[in-house]
DNA sequence: CTTGACCTTCCCATGGTTGGAAGCCTTATT
DNA sequence: AATAAGGCTTCCAACCATGGGAAGGTCAAG
């Protein structure tokens, strides 16, 4: 099948796939006589591995060694889990980074008496942090 | 002061405040006779601003628009308010996703033997979802 | 044989930041 | 006065993942 169709079944587009198949994600596709990649339900199969992959917040060289390991029937389940778990510890890292700021916004903004008045606690804490950073 | 000082001063780097003046994020710097951009305390003061805000997550959009409420005399403390719980519920709902993600991951991980055999519900699961998106 | 839908490659843009190169300026030391 | 070090200038490129679009080739149906 055409690379339209690949991108229909796989749920990534044709930009992306010729993306991944660019940076060596993926193996360059056939050719047709005409030039036109040719897909087989194999190669939709590893771009829907791919799709998954990312929609997990893997990124482009996470999900390489996914597809490594996929491929590599003797491979450990323990590198596949080793992987996994470091994914989650690098998002658990970020969720705390992000709800430091929501926490932080929130307990401003509830301070704010948020009324046509100009005096905010939330433009005086970026003017001069309460809990001044020794910097 | 030079921009080297003014960057060490505010914790924005040299090259970030040459950005944020080509952008419009802050006004072109006042320029010694030989071209060398200098920094004033209040021009300091800004950029600590900029550096809180981004910070707290904010995109150099969202920067831009506080900056001018910070500047304004007259704005309502509402508007403020608003702006920035906007960005809360951007943040909440990026947490949203990563939470997700980490916990799919995790659940998997956990039903992982995570030995030298080969067989692991987190290759199963990017191969094949257990539930079957419609897609 | 034309039309329209596909495909190809190539370049550009995003956002925020960092890196480097080439060249000028300032300051301090010899 | 010469020189070396380090700071400044501008410009260009890269990162990551993705989308947009142009110019041109191809295929199938009418």
């Amino acid at each position: 099948m055409n690379i339209g169709e690949a991108a229909k079944a796989s749920g990534v587009s044709a930009k992306m796939i010729r993306y991944y198949e660019e940076i060596g994600l993926i193996p360059p596709a056939a050719r047709s006589g005409a030039g036109y990649r040719q897909y087989s339900d194999q190669d939709v199969h590893m771009l829907r591995f791919i799709r998954r992959a990312r929609d997990l917040g893997f990124a482009v060289e996470g999900i390489r060694e996914l597809l490594g390991l996929w491929r590599d029937q003797s491979r450990h389940s323990a590198d596949v889990k080793q992987l996994a778990m470091a994914h989650v510890t690098d998002l658990r890292r970020k969720i705390a980074e992000l709800e430091d700021m929501a926490a932080t916004l929130e307990t401003l903004a509830r301070a704010c008496h948020g009324n046509d008045r100009p005096d905010c606690p939330i433009l005086s804490e970026l003017e001069a942090p309460a809990d001044m950073p020794a910097d």
